[in-house]
DNA sequence: AATGCGTGCAACCGCGGCAAA
DNA sequence: CTTTGCCGCGGTTGCACGCAT
């Protein structure tokens, strides 16, 4: 069933915005703050519809926005949370102060995915472009991490099996299979490390099955891949290391 | 100088999640 | 429980610009 449109739409502008309605749209925010953008143009006495308003704020207008060419400490840290996160660009931007989804969207798209391929390595996958692809059915969390990222990221692995031996790619993907007949969920110690159970890590702690109880949700400030508030801290999963 | 092509980026579109009614 | 509406996200589009021919 489709949704009404978010505004209407013969009314409104569309295409690039006018220097006049940067300048109305930036007094409205500053005066008023961010919020309820279905009612902000109207306010702001802008014809453009919320979702263009917010856009504009959060991408272009925006005081603490970086703008400017990306360091190669960006670059890198992009590649890295892209093979943690996949297409997650909200995710990758929130750890990328004064950057946002779209820039860094837009960057991956004409840069980074240029200078993977140059690399020989398949920016979806993050894999060498010729390794063959693997015979099992998963789900995606975006891709993998070569070894050396592994290590470098803080992700080495012990193996507890031979066939892990050589510590093959970390691989976040899950396998589509029925359930490995652990009684209960297979819980990664997580109560005294401070970590999820795996439900809580799929972000689905509200699941009946999660057996983390670590308080009604408890808002929990941890989050998928130990992101708080939906903000991936890198140097946490570092420090979850064994 | 004119034209075509490729690239980069701003903006739009459609959908899913979620909360309120 | 269902419906409705807003917000935010990711994918896609289209335009402006620079460069090559």
């Amino acid at each position: 069933m489709g949704r009404s449109p978010c505004c209407e739409k013969a009314h409104t502008n569309k295409g690039a915005w006018t220097k006049e309605e940067d300048d109305r749209l930036i007094a409205h925010i500053q005066a008023h703050g961010e919020g309820c953008w279905r009612s902000l143009p109207k306010a702001a006495g802008l014809l453009r519809c919320g979702k263009s308003c917010r856009l504009r704020w959060i991408n272009y207008l925006r005081p603490d926005l970086k703008r400017g060419n990306f360091t190669d400490e960006e670059d890198e840290l992009i590649i890295k949370l892209h093979s943690l996160l996949g297409n997650k660009w909200s995710l990758i931007a929130g750890r990328l102060p004064g950057r946002t989804d779209n820039e860094i969207k837009n960057y991956w798209n004409t840069h980074i995915r240029r200078k993977l391929l140059s690399r020989g390595i398949d920016p979806l996958t993050h894999r060498p472009i010729n390794e063959p692809a693997v015979d099992v059915a998963t789900v995606s969390f975006g891709g993998v991490l070569k070894k050396e990222e592994v290590m470098s990221s803080g992700f080495g692995c012990k193996s507890r099996n031979p066939d892990e031996e050589n510590c093959p790619d970390l691989n976040l993907e899950l396998r589509i299979s029925p359930p490995h007949h652990h009684p209960s969920p297979p819980v990664v110690d997580s109560r005294e490390r401070g970590m999820l159970c795996f439900y809580c890590s799929l972000g689905l702690e509200k699941s009946k099955e999660c057996s983390c109880s670590s308080g009604s949700g408890n808002g929990s400030s941890d989050d998928f891949l130990g992101m708080k508030n939906g903000v991936l801290d890198y140097r946490n999963l570092e420090m979850k290391r064994d």
